[in-house]
RNA sequence: GGCCCGUUGGUCAAGGGGUUAAGACGCCUCUCUUUCACGGAGGAAUCACGAGUUCGAUUCUCGUACGGGCUACCA
């Protein structure tokens, strides 16, 4: 193990879709540590399957960490010492170390092709093997250079058939690994099967292009999802046949996220069924033009993003829960990281982004509200105004979105009321003293909350209505129904004399 | 089916031989406020099961059950 070098991380996702907020949270813990260790945190694409490849992924991915805050060291566009940074561009590398395996006999040729796969594994299926391998017992019953006679294996080389490298996985050995999460796991190699390592187009599989990249790119530990543990005995041996067992990174496998309801790890699928984003930003799928909604658009805060990631998990053996990505850094440490899996709760999330809104300032939130109401086309020529509304309105809401119900009658004025609250114990003495207020309002010079309701408190006494009574009318002529901040926190933001027009034009539309 | 990983309230979880088994989300009640929230005070709700070790197991060991992952020329 590489002690005295500098920690390296990567994320090594594959260009495939939309970024999934498991891959999110992978990044995250690979990020803290990284930084934790003044490290490299480091983007690796890999984009070996090119059945797969979906344009636009790749820089969908990095729009993604962009927004979260978690930048690379090193990646496709930024480049770096272990240049490139996309498997499909390192693709004459990986070769030479499959032939080196096939030469030292950790691994062989094999021309078995799609259907004589099938066929084998159609004619080995039983109840006691309900997926049969391409492992040890039945290796010698393919076509592969394990089986075949030299001249025939030269023949089919010399012509070209299409062939793989499969590892020879070893009959009966124990293979063990440490994990910083789950501590030692160990693994017989009979159970394990001859993983492809060079496909037959010349691309290497994940398992060789993971081993081969982490080695040449440095890599000190190797964070990925729990469901790499199973392959992880071909990694390890791998590492050891390459010959460079000393330098093998330090492992630790992530629980998966789950989804909500039911058992099985969250997906796309059940953000959809249940209403909630997978993905961290939206996501258009160039293939089929469906659009997936991401926390981002929803209107989730990076920070609050962040903060839910990681505590799904994770936690620090207190019982803070909200962390700045700084803090996040130093209290950081993989040791604690759960090991079972933990189910998505969107209300918690929801809460997150909540305390988030709550504790930004209005500064803070202003740039990104602004946006939101310019896409909602409520034009806003007053910045001042937009910030004392943010201030009023943060308290209640939860998602950045929220800012438009909440603040959009503050520029606009209602287009209509609903009386239907009031309706019952509206009466003139009433429409009177509206009409009342809005004269001595007028007359006043300015007003703050304190004058407007002291105006009106006093006006009511004379009058002798019960204030109370007149509070939800008043909300409604100003608001157009019954939410928003304290109403004549409302009334002063919105000045004497727009307070005025709006209660008069609502006392037209009262009976 | 096989292999691997896991299991504290509905959910996230702290704890790790002797505790009234924290805290948070959600839910409920009350309070504040005659909007909705926020804030405050309460409440219901948990150690999967069975053995073993022990004076004593939620905690350690082993089984069982349950859940999950993997089992592709996908990652």
């Amino acid at each position: 193990m590489a002690t005295n070098n500098k920690v390296r991380v990567r994320f090594a996702p594959s260009p495939t879709g939309g970024l999934h907020l498991g891959g999110v949270r992978t990044v995250l813990f690979n990020y803290l540590f990284a930084k934790q260790h003044k490290g490299d945190f480091i983007l690796r694409i890999e984009d070996t399957d090119q059945s797969r490849f979906v344009p636009g992924a790749e820089q969908y991915i990095v729009d993604c960490l962009t927004w979260c805050g978690l930048i690379p060291d090193e990646s496709p566009s930024l480049g770096g010492d272990y240049a490139p940074y996309r498997q499909s561009e390192r693709k004459p590398l990986y070769r030479q170390y499959a032939e080196q395996l096939v030469e030292s006999g950790h691994a062989y040729y094999a021309f078995d092709t799609p259907e004589e796969l099938d066929a084998m594994r159609a004619k080995f299926k039983s109840e006691h093997n309900a997926s049969p391998q391409y492992d040890h017992q039945v290796r010698m019953q393919m076509r592969n250079s394990l089986s075949l006679p030299s001249h025939e294996i030269k023949r089919l080389l010399d012509e070209g058939i299409p062939h793989v490298i499969r590892i020879k996985m070893p009959v009966d050995e124990v293979v063990g690994l440490k994990d910083m999460i789950r501590g030692g796991v160990n693994f017989n190699t009979s159970q394990v099967d001859d993983k492809v390592l060079l496909k037959g187009d010349g691309m290497p599989t994940y398992h060789l292009a993971v081993v081969v990249d982490d080695y040449l790119m440095k890599i000190t530990h190797a964070f990925r999802g729990e469901e790499w543990l199973p392959s992880a005995a071909v990694h390890v041996l791998l590492w050891k046949y390459l010959g460079w067992e000393d330098a093998m990174p330090q492992w630790a496998h992530l629980p998966l996220i789950l989804k909500p309801d039911g058992n099985g790890k969250l997906s796309k699928r059940d953000g959809d069924r249940l209403g909630f984003p997978v993905f961290a930003m939206d996501w258009l799928d160039p293939k089929t033009n469906e659009l997936t909604k991401g926390f981002k658009e929803l209107g989730f805060l990076p920070s609050a993003f962040i903060n839910l990631l990681a505590m799904l998990g994770w936690n620090d053996g207190t019982t803070r829960e909200l962390f700045t990505l700084d803090e996040l850094i130093h209290n950081f440490s993989i040791e604690r990281v759960h090991k079972g899996g933990a189910k998505f709760d969107f209300e918690k999330a929801k809460w997150f982004n909540h305390e988030w809104i709550k504790n930004s300032t209005a500064k803070a939130l202003f740039p990104e509200v602004k946006k939101l109401f310019e896409q909602e086309n409520v034009a806003i020529n007053n910045d001042a105004q937009l910030e004392r509304v943010i201030e009023l309105t943060k308290e209640r809401c939860t998602l950045l979105t929220d800012f438009i119900t909440q603040g959009k009658f503050f520029f606009v004025a209602p287009e209509e009321i609903n009386g239907e609250p009031i309706k019952a114990k509206w009466n003139s003495d009433k429409a009177n003293f509206f009409e009342e207020f809005s004269r001595l309002l007028k007359a006043t010079d300015t007003i703050d909350a304190i004058s407007a309701e002291t105006i009106f408190k006093n006006l009511a006494t004379e009058k002798n209505i019960k204030p109370g009574e007149l509070q939800l009318p008043l909300r409604i002529m100003l608001v157009g129904d019954k939410y928003g901040p304290p109403v004549f926190d409302i009334a002063a933001t919105l000045g004497k004399d727009e307070t005025c027009i709006r209660i008069l034009s609502a006392l037209a539309q009262l009976p």
